[in-house]
DNA sequence: GAAGGTCATGTTATCGTTAACACATCTGCT
DNA sequence: AGCAGATGTGTTAACGATAACATGACCTTC
């Protein structure tokens, strides 16, 4: 920063000045200074300016490792939408949402001095980490606990589990079934709530809710007790990976879908228009939680204080064919 | 510091040392010093460390923003990995991997003083980006261009498209034909010439190389014109989800897999046990690419120069139940 | 034309850590 | 006892940026 000073023949102030957009700069000065920037090929020095500032342009993100789409897809689309502000998103992965690993992680985010944290939070567990961060540090919570008064966004798990028991319902089944994930998830809670709220409002009978996780594999264990029951026309999986797994089961043991028995996923994977057959889900916008959660970030950065704001998304149904009315 | 070195009687330079592990501190003090830190909850500034020691704890990596299970996995064990040597990881995704986006972030990465560079480049076009910077930066490639000298891990393409190949010839196919990824990653070209070289070592005929992508659409498509080939009966998908798609549109039109045509995918994806049917694979391991890339380049971080040695990994086979002999 | 502003720039102090060197105090050996 | 070398600790300077204040030049305004 030195050399670029001498090169342009003004104090190592005035570079910081032309660096940072300070509007006390002369038209003509600034421009020498860019032009010496630009020979030497300098760059700033982050940690410098972290040290000076307590502040990084760093938003810090708490996430689950998994490979499961909906959490991949928002950690990229968060990515991109904190670079549109100039910031950068650090990532910190645990292995499980434990209190422990959660406040481990929000805790080396800290000492990088990050402008906000993000943190992933689908599970209570979360919480009791999340009350311990000090108030003057940004916080929101992407599928978090929904009764917490923190900044949170999350899509409307509730109201697309309703759109999907509502959609096969409304195709003219008596009543649907349901293949949850863990029960410690929000968004499962949320879910299962759109879909008893869609059948009690029906008027038919709630079935008893079939636990699973969120891979395949639980799907596919989920299908093989759904297969043998004859009553059983309608199905909403809690994921399209369950979907996929109960299609399996379902035809192994000779069940067609959608004409025995129909299905509706949730996420819209890449993969769920070249299922056999294309499965028809509700396609979360996970473009635009990132989006709403980096506004919602910057929002609090800006103004220096905790925002209790909400922002819930309502995913959409994608109809493709497996859904039908049924049989008899 | 300066509170911590009052409350513990030493001098800061005293908790410095202790902080680092110096030996020279006798075990009295270093006790008493460790008390102050946990009493006074002091954890240190990185930025100021990172200034004076003109690098960080951190291993920058360059990737492709994308929900492709390989890569994301990689990621996750990348992170896992480095943290169990006490570093962190930052993740820059970058779109497309074109020279200037790749250089982009990787002078973001510089700027912050990053330890050693993971590069993730399956492309030709990021070589360009990759041969401009320092030699003094510690680098390794995962995925890289083969050719290219510098440290490089990677899964055995070619042995693993050779193996699947041959399962499929073993299995008394006439010849095996193969969709493909994308022309211009590595990782295709590596199972293009596995699948080519099992072929033609059995003496067979090598069909036309059909050229795709990685999503499932494509393999859908690539699968419409394959079931309208009567000699077609063995088909090796350059990975699961194009053979999903591949799955589909058999099905779609009569043919039974594994009965009329058999299938062979690539990643063990965790959806592949549940496909219909269930499907046979090869399976590279993520953890270990992982793994030996943080070593690699941790080895070069304290070593303090360049290494350009290679890391092959060869992946194995799964069997289910996608691949029968031939029917006539 | 003197007082008071604004504007453009420079000077100095500071952030929290580690490096380099200086200085005691021990230890073991002749 | 005396001295070399190890051991433990303290002092000072630096890393590269921004903040706060100081300064001088140039406008207004009456």
């Amino acid at each position: 920063m030195t050399d670029v000073a001498r090169l342009a023949g003004v104090s190592h102030q005035t570079v910081s000045r032309v660096l940072n957009d300070h509007p006390n700069v002369r038209e003509q000065t600034r421009r020498r200074v860019q032009a010496a920037i630009a020979e030497l090929g300098y760059r700033p020095n982050r940690a410098a300016r972290v040290l000076v500032t307590g502040m990084s342009q760093v938003i810090g993100v708490v996430a689950q490792s998994s490979a499961l789409y909906g959490p991949v897809s928002i950690l990229n689309a968060l990515a991109h939408a904190a670079l549109q502000h100039g910031f950068t998103v650090s990532v910190e992965s645990v292995r499980a949402l434990d209190p422990q690993s959660i406040s481990d992680a929000i805790g080396r985010h800290r000492d990088q001095r990050v402008a906000g944290l993000v943190v992933i939070a689908p599970v209570e567990s979360a919480n009791e980490a999340l009350d311990a961060i000090p108030d003057d540090v940004p916080l929101v919570t992407i599928d978090g606990d929904p009764r917490r008064t923190a900044g949170l966004v999350t899509v409307d798990q509730e109201a697309g589990a309703y759109a999907a028991t509502r959609h096969l319902l409304d195709a003219g089944h008596q009543t649907v079934w349901h293949v949850s994930g863990p029960a410690d998830w929000f968004d499962s809670q949320g879910r299962v709530a759109g879909w008893q709220r869609a059948v009690a409002e029906a008027g038919a009978e709630v079935p008893p809710v079939m636990q699973a996780d969120w891979l395949a594999s639980s799907g596919y264990r989920a299908g093989q007790i759904l297969a043998r029951m004859t009553e059983v026309t309608a199905v909403f999986a809690a994921n399209d990976h369950l979907a996929l797994g109960i299609l399996r089961a379902l035809h192994e043991r000779g069940k067609r879908v959608p004409a025995d028995i129909s299905v509706v996923g949730f996420d819209d994977v890449p993969e769920a228009a070249y299922l056999i057959p294309p499965l028809t889900t509700i396609r979360p916008d996970f473009a635009a939680v990132a989006a709403a959660s980096i506004d919602l970030i910057l929002e609090q950065v800006r103004g220096g204080q905790r925002l209790s704001e909400r922002r819930i998304l309502t995913p959409a149904l994608v109809e493709r064919d497996s859904v039908a009315p049924p049989a008899g």
